[in-house]
DNA sequence: GCACATCTCACAAACGTTTTCATAGTTCTT
DNA sequence: AAGAACTATGAAAACGTTTGTGAGATGTGC
């Protein structure tokens, strides 16, 4: 049926052996056999067998990749980027979705494990342990998230909450709320620190509106929190709960920015398209996906391109990648993207109290 | 370094193929043996290779999906209903993007035929001869596209723009602007003539905006036009389009829906959220993904639930059904989901003129 | 002109599984 | 009690590839 390595053995009048090392361009064959099989090879559509040749290397073709929710649009422009990448180097992209839940990532994880070798974990609820049991296994790259020396890419959180502080400060806002994402998250983490950080010594006062699971729920909840705490201005800890505070205050008849600014992290595409427009901090997400699978492939081109991103508005050093880097217990072979806020509608002049 | 099936064979003290039968479910082995040997194997952890039980059966674990463009949450939906049926089957699921494109789609097809033999097409723009082709060598199912006999799940999109139409008449919009998706979209065509058919012999007038390619750009190029044309409600291909739309128009400072009303079609999940929130049809894009997963593993559970979706608003029957199975050529074998109308704030009374 | 190095290729062994076919043991039938 | 039918298991082939090893051919130096 379909066509074998033997057939193409015998069409060239060679051994199979010797198709297989013309095709991989070995160099212990002759050119001109080599030139012949190959020709034979397109002429006949040749295409190795995929399970035969992962049985005998034991090195699968396609890397895995886990998120926690597809229809975050965050996780999808990650997914976008590392499909594609994934596809320029001829393999393939496997996903799996967890829903955002600790148990279900576990058995998700146990089963791709089973059939990837090599996988990214985009944001994961997993505990440190398993982790790193599971990095013994299986080759490993995390994204927004350092642990041990497993490779990673992350955004510079602590700078991009640097930015949308300057940014609040600058526009008068002395008492801003911080809308958090889940306790077990690690970027909610550092970018809880990262604007502790930040404030620390400014006249600004920071009102911690507590943990939000990143949906539109949990920012309806956050914009009462947030009205009712005095703060001009909303800090959230990404845009789908900004998303969902913006919707509840426009539900609640409140000007935005008039009464209350909102700020958000990530970037997502429609953030641009809401009334208000978001200001929030733009992190390259399919960019990290790409980047998360060049780190899984081999280190090589692991540094030195991090300044080729986007306009970067000259400073972008600051305290962000040294203080991002002082989490997760140990220092990482991180990636660490510069981010960049995007100052639009929801954000201006604190209102004179 | 990891445990075969030898190793289980040999702790068992049975063959290997008594293994392989045992954890199989076999009848042929007998009843205690079988428990033997699956208590062994639990207790050695031992996982099955896929690659070789691939290479012996010929039947791959794992289904691939295309669709056009992740970062669009139709289609980050579907992806993410497909991905989680595929996974409660055992199997694992494939995804390409085609960046909504039909050069890169051929290639991403050929490319992933070779790795997977069963695949789901999302909304694909390749032509009918290259997916009759691609359909004979590999199983594959059609995701909002009706081609020859080759399975497929749709969207009730004449109905769609049916109950979009009444509700705008309904409104007393007599003026009403159609921003159409790609021409080479099959789900822009049902559409289009869902909605031409929907009007024939109504009071109103429809006028064709022309095709726009679905995303934040072609909505704000629509929206121009549609204030240009005089119309009172603008429908739009789908949501992506509704939300530039909806944007421009912001920009502009035109009143919605005071002035001009705006329909979309999917619903995606951020509809709900903007200001003013989207009208929209809501299209069950999970469901769908799921529903194409079990119809390529097999029609047994082909039909008969189409019922059991949603809050079911009685009449669902119309012309719909009958009218979407008529495009496409020939009569194939199709599920129709039923789509329902969201009313919320983006469509008000038509203004008095 | 002969030994020896070098180059090119074929043979064959793995990789881990499923599955066909054969065989030993067991139960049934007469 | 003996052959027949059946049951449970094992041996071995096959799937298509990569790769180590060895053998023939070709060329080089003395």
């Amino acid at each position: 049926m379909t066509t074998t390595i033997h057939d193409v053995a015998r069409a060239a009048g060679v051994s199979i052996s010797t198709v297989s090392r013309a095709l991989a361009g070995s160099a212990v064959v002759a050119p001109n056999t080599r030139d012949r099989v190959r020709r034979v090879s397109v002429e006949l559509g040749y295409e190795p067998n995929r399970a035969a040749r992962q049985l005998v290397t034991g090195q699968g073709q396609s890397i895995g990749l886990v998120v926690p929710d597809l229809e975050n649009s965050f996780y999808s422009s990650v997914t976008k980027g590392m499909q594609n990448r994934v596809r320029t180097e001829g393999l393939t992209a496997v996903i799996a979705d967890t829903d955002e839940d600790v148990s279900r990532e576990r058995e998700v994880l146990a089963q791709l494990a089973a059939v990837v070798d090599r996988m990214i974990l985009a944001s994961p609820r997993s505990s440190d342990e398993d982790l790193l049991r599971l990095a013994e296994r299986t080759s490993i790259v995390l994204v927004n998230r350092m642990l041990g020396d497993i490779p990673a890419v992350v955004g510079d959180n602590a700078d991009g909450m640097r930015q949308a502080l300057s940014h609040l400060l600058a526009l008068g806002h002395r008492r801003i709320a911080y809308a958090g994402g889940p306790a077990t998250s690690w970027s909610d983490a550092v970018r809880r620190s990262g604007l502790a950080t930040a404030a620390a010594g400014r006249d600004v006062e920071i009102v911690d509106l507590g943990a939000f699971r990143p949906g539109q729920a949990g920012g309806l909840a956050a914009a009462d929190l947030a009205l009712a705490s005095g703060a001009s201005a909303v800090l959230a800890f990404n845009d789908q709960l900004a998303l969902g505070v913006l919707g509840r205050l426009a539900e609640r008849g409140v000007d935005v920015p008039g009464r209350i600014s909102v700020v958000g992290f990530d970037d997502v595409p429609v953030a641009r398209l809401l009334a208000p427009a978001l200001t929030t901090v733009a992190v390259p997400a399919q960019r990290m996906g790409a980047v998360a699978v060049e780190l899984l492939l081999g280190g090589r081109d692991g540094a030195g391109r991090d300044g080729a991103s986007g306009g970067g508005r000259g400073r972008s050093g600051g305290a962000g990648p040294a203080d991002a880097a002082r989490r997760g217990g140990g220092v990482t072979a991180a990636r660490v993207l510069p981010v960049e806020l995007q100052v639009r509608r929801s954000t201006a002049q604190a209102p004179v109290s």
